[in-house]
DNA sequence: GATGAATGAGGCTTCATTCAT
DNA sequence: GATGAATGAAGCCTCATTCAT
């Protein structure tokens, strides 16, 4: 029986190439990654067969976090509003703790680097998101509008603000409440 | 300020790094950028004394244009909302009209090659559409947030209705009035 | 000679290697052998120290068959010439029936890799080979050449030979007898 | 008006891989190459756009320097026999005088990397060779034999005797004589 | 012994920038 | 100034071999 592949070898590539990424793109070089990770460069390999795969695990991972983090401890039986300030909060508030996180995601988005298979899945992560979205202006303003079109709407506006927060975290609670109030006057 | 003599050039280099950062990204190749700009590869650096003086000066052209394409036509009298809907159809068009523009503009502002001193420069090329959305939240539920975070929203929810505009070119003009009222919604 | 416990991997990495040899080269990765093989890349080097034992050995055990099929079947009581096209057709015919064993043999004989020991091993494998050859040139023209002169030129006539019956395989018995003739015209 | 490019630098390369296949085979680094050339590393790529390229120039350089050598100060008027011996003189002496050159030629004509084009491109080159052949087989015993086939015993027939002549540069000459008598049996 | 993960030296190639012409 | 060849420092990735299990 060979030594078992390490999980914490994957998870601490990831987690260096999160963090590289933020201070040097996109482009930092992989041979970086593997020294911030303290694992040899060839060992990146065993784990992510390119960079681009690297960059598309990370992509998911993060995505995966995030909207774990949005949805975590919520009120089952809720006001609707109330439902979605707390997952406004969890959401928001992630990437407060963990600015580098949604940097590097933010980077990743944008980037040519992302397969159209990865975001397919990304948005598959992000789905209860969506459909709790989609509840809460059921009966608003944009009820007519595609649904897609206002999860982008959503979206822009918690980028928005979460860069606020982040950037003068004193008032981030103060911009998390404005941010929300402002977003649901948009949709309900 | 020290000129090249040829300005066509200057345009056409500028030109092509559009196109060029839209397929292949900011890692584009200098030597691609004049190819495609139909210049000698060396020529690039008599006209740019770096690729990011180049990416710099890209930034600033774009959100000039855009800028410029904004406020085009403005009625001088006119109603608040009149008026502020005018520069928003103006800027989601132009964005329609050169989407290739748009997204390496957007790539550009994500990237860290933008300088400090760019993005402030960037910033007064769209001061008088920051007045103006002064002036649009004075009375409204915002009217005390700090100016800054309800230009990122604003600009967010633009950037996100040009996408679907983009995207969805046959409904760009319902989505263009679908956002703007959004729009008007946070914030007045 | 300690030997590993299967000797069918042995053969299986042999045969594989000759697969992979002709349609990558000698450069192909010693993974890529041992998957063709279908035994785990880490194996390969219980049953051969190093890449290069691997391939000599191949070189070995490629002559030693094409020895044996030449010589297979040999009419004890027979003319010299009836004798020398026996074998000829058999050495040749093999060369038909495996090609890709022939190719890899080519390969490893022109190459750097094959040590000084193995090619001579490979010649006593040809031994007798040549000693039929002696014979055959005892009353020709080249009866007072040097050996293995006369044998290098047997062999590139073979070569040749082969190479047409392989490629135009429906003419291949012409080109046995053709090759043959030539061959006999030369020495005899 | 930029720097042209050096031909002296292009032949340089050529030279220096021809030196340095012959020690360490064809997978020899371009960085070494470029080094015995004298030159940046990064400089052969602009002579070369692949080592691959680089190969297949190489190829046809030699060949085509073979071919000349071959050729070289033909007797218009000769009998045939005379007019071939001379030519396989040029030939096999071209050998002795260059070995790198045809041990790298041969090297590259057994391996993958020659291109089916530049394989066309070489027979190309020798046409002329193939056509004098062509006419000393005419009344022989190969009359009726496919011209390839007869140029590929030819071929293989020089090829051993320009390995002996090389490996006993003594007795070259008598080698040289052998090998032609041996070869005009054949055919003539 | 069997296995496949681990390793790090190197290989090929790219590229921003410089510089000879 | 204009041009495109020149450069050499990296970058990504491969691979023979070793070694933990």
């Amino acid at each position: 029986m060979p030594r078992p592949r390490s999980n914490e070898k994957r998870i601490a590539l990831l987690e260096a190439a999160t963090r590289v990424i933020v201070t040097q793109g996109l482009s930092a070089p992989t041979a970086g990654i593997a020294k911030e990770a303290g694992v040899p460069n060839g060992s990146l390999f065993t784990y992510f067969k390119t960079k681009t795969e690297l960059l598309n695990q990370l992509y998911l991972e993060l995505k995966g976090e995030m909207a774990a983090a949005a949805l975590k401890g919520l009120p089952a039986k809720a006001e609707p509003r109330e439902q979605f300030f707390r997952v406004w909060q969890n959401w928001t508030n992630w990437a407060v703790r963990f600015p580098e996180k949604r940097q590097a995601l933010t980077q990743l988005s944008v980037s040519g680097e992302i397969t159209a298979q990865s975001r397919a899945a990304g948005n598959m992560i992000m789905a209860d998101l969506a459909e709790m979205a989609d509840r809460s202006r059921a009966n608003g303003p944009m009820r007519k509008a595609p649904l897609g079109f206002v999860l982008a709407m959503m979206n822009s506006v918690a980028e928005a603000t979460m860069d606020y927060m982040t950037q003068d975290a004193p008032n981030a609670k103060k911009y998390c409440k404005e941010g929300f109030d402002a977003l649901w006057r948009m949709v309900e």
